[in-house]
DNA sequence: ACGACATATAAGGCGTGGCTTATATGTTGA
DNA sequence: TCAACATATAAGCCACGCCTTATATGTCGT
């Protein structure tokens, strides 16, 4: 497994509303800070520092370009969450082990 | 859906590390209050605390039996959790879509 | 009924985290 | 080069959360 971050980091920056809503975001597509900025109620630092703390989980990237830069989600930032779950597949019941199977085969 | 427990409610819940311990603890098997206090090096009153934050959430359930209550793991509770995660199936790529027919199939 | 036990709740301390404003760093275009 | 722009960092404030000890509630056994 090279899953370089911590399973904590990412329940603790998905713990928070207000970085949910900009991941969440992300997913529509990449983003410059200042569009986020603007899509939601809270100052460019508060965003800049949730970005830091979604890209410190490993959730988001970053892509610099010029004086503007732009974040996207990192699919595989996901990847403890669904870990974690997967090991209580038990309480998943038997169909628990059929997403185990899918997961094994995500690892490509 | 029936899920009453807010996904951030479980969000938060599972945010903090002693309060997971106590979840994968119990995924191990119903235990009481005492026993929970016995495994983990904080006081009973905050086991209790983390015990009733997952309640509040939906993981765990309690049944009552004399002067002891015993607690165990509400697989159900884990839904918005999983439901969060297919919402953004999109980055899972087509794999994904297995998944949510299987998440389907779950709802019984 | 009473003392020991099991748990929950109350109250307070204290660190953490998310927000703000102010400022620093760096980039663009005239 | 300089002003406007885009973002990050610094510093401080305040609320919230997790912990503690103390106490309340309720149950068991004698």
């Amino acid at each position: 497994m090279l899953s370089v971050h911590s399973q904590d980091a990412v329940f603790r920056a998905l713990a928070d509303p207000s970085r949910r809503a900009v991941f969440e975001q992300l997913t529509r597509g990449e983003s410059a800070v200042n569009d986020l900025t603007a899509r939601f109620s809270i100052s460019q630092p508060a965003v800049s520092q949730h970005l830091a703390a979604l890209r410190k989980a490993g959730l988001v990237l970053e892509r610099r370009e010029g004086r503007h830069v732009y974040y996207r989600v990192e699919p595989k930032g996901l990847r403890p969450l669904v870990d974690w779950l997967t090991h209580y597949q038990a309480f998943w019941t038997d169909r628990m082990e059929r997403l185990q199977a899918l997961l094994k085969e995500m690892d490509e």
